[in-house]
DNA sequence: CAATCAATGCTAACAGTGTCAACATGTGTT
DNA sequence: AACACATGTTGACACTGTTAGCATTGATTG
C-alpha cells in the first residue's frame, strides 16, 4: 500500500477532514438511521467540536460530503454490477437487485444520500458535485435500456426502473417487507421493457 | 356543522391533545421537511412545552400520532381513488398516479409517515394502530390485482406496484425528477400485470 | 537560525432542544 | 366545603449546533 500523500499538508491532527469523513462513514455503517451528531463525532475523534469548523462551514456541509462519498460508492457499485451482468432482461434485473442489496447493507448511508439531495440546488448550470454524481447514476440506469427504444421511451423506462428499485429498497429499510433476495428478484423482473 | 363533542372533558385548555395534533398537521402542511419542534409547537399553541407531556409520553409519541393521522388520510384517499377508478389496467394506473399526487401535495406528511414506520415493531401479534393502518393500505393495493392471478403472484404484483409508486414519489419529493402528471402516468402504466 | 504568518486547534459562551421534578391551578366528586 | 385528580407552569439539566476570541503548530521568509 502506498502511503497516503495528503494534498493539503497535515498540521496538528494530520488531515482531520479525512479522519472525520472516515469516522462518519464508520458510524453510518453501524447504525440504521442517518442521525449524526457533530459533537459526538468530534468526541469520537478525540478533538474539540469546533475544530471541525476549520474543515466544514457547518454540519450540513459535513453531511453533504458524507452523502457524496456514499453516492460515489453506490454509483461505482452499480457500474460494476452493470458491467458484470451484461444486457438483456435478466442482466437488467440483476443490476436492480444489486441496488436493493446495497441499500439493505447500507441503510443509513442510502437514507443520508437521498435526504441530502432535496437540499441541493440541481437547477444551476454549474451543478454541484452531488448533482453530477446523480447525473452519472441516472446515465448508468438509462444505458441499461434496450437500444431499439425511442429516446423518450428510454427516459421513461429508466425512471420506471429507478423508481421501482428505490421504492422497494425504501420499503424494506422501513420494515414494511422483510428482505428476501428471491422476492426482490421476482418483483424486479415483473418489469419487461421489451428487451431480449 | 355539529359542535365538536370532546370525548374526554376539556379542562384548562380545552382538549389540548386534539389542538396539538391539528396544529401539527397544519405546520406539516406548510413545510417540505417533517422536522417538528416540540417547544416550537407548544409556543404556537400558546402553552408551555411541558404541558404536552400530559398528553404524549414524549415527542416520538406525538410524531407517531401525527404519522398515524396522515396514514389514515392517505389510506382513505387511496380507497376513494380505487372506488372511482374501477378495475383493469387503466384503473390501476389511475390509483397509482393518485398516490404520487398525494405525496407531492403532502411531502412532509408522507415523509413523516415512512420515517416513523421503521421505529414501530410490526412483528407483534397485537399490531399497533400504525401497523394496522399499513396493513389496510397493503390490502387495498393487493385488491387491485387481477383476480386470475395466483396468490403468490398477487403478493409480488402488489409489492411491485407499491414499490413503483412509492419510489417515484420519493424521487420527485427529493427533487430528482420534476413533477409532471403525464410523465407519472406514463411511468406507472409501463407495468402490465396481465389484467384487462 | 530567528521572526513572521497563516492554518489549525481549544475554551467559553449563547441560543435552542427534549425531558424531568416540583409546584400551582382548575374541575369534578363526595 | 373538602378532597382528589387531571392539567398546566416554572425551573433546571443535559444535550445540540454555532460563534468569538485566544493559543499553538508548522511552513515561509529575512
Amino acid at each position: 500500500m502506498l502511503p497516503v500523500l495528503p494534498v493539503t499538508a497535515p498540521y496538528h491532527h494530520g488531515d482531520l477532514r479525512a479522519a472525520a469523513l472516515q469516522m462518519g462513514m464508520e458510524k453510518l455503517a453501524n447504525q440504521e438511521q442517518p442521525d449524526l451528531g457533530l459533537r459526538a463525532l468530534a468526541r469520537d475523534l478525540g478533538v474539540s467540536a469546533t475544530a471541525l469548523y476549520r474543515h466544514f462551514p457547518n454540519k450540513d456541509a459535513l453531511l453533504d460530503a458524507l452523502a457524496l462519498e456514499g453516492l460515489n460508492r453506490l454509483g461505482q457499485h452499480q457500474a460494476q454490477a452493470a458491467e458484470q451482468a451484461g444486457g438483456g432482461h435478466d442482466g437488467f434485473a440483476e443490476v436492480g437487485v444489486t441496488y436493493v442489496i446495497w441499500a439493505v447493507e447500507n441503510p443509513a448511508l442510502l437514507r443520508l444520500i437521498y435526504n441530502r439531495i432535496g437540499l441541493v440546488d440541481l437547477t444551476t448550470d454549474d451543478p454541484t458535485a452531488m448533482g453530477e454524481a446523480f447525473h452519472q447514476l441516472r446515465a448508468g440506469i438509462a444505458a441499461m435500456m434496450p437500444d431499439e427504444m425511442a429516446k423518450e421511451e428510454r427516459a421513461a423506462a429508466a425512471l420506471h426502473a429507478w423508481s421501482l428499485v428505490h421504492g422497494l429498497a425504501m420499503l424494506i429499510l422501513d420494515g414494511q417487507v422483510e428482505y428476501d433476495p428471491g422476492m426482490v428478484r421476482k418483483v424486479v423482473m415483473m418489469t419487461d421493457f421489451g428487451g431480449t
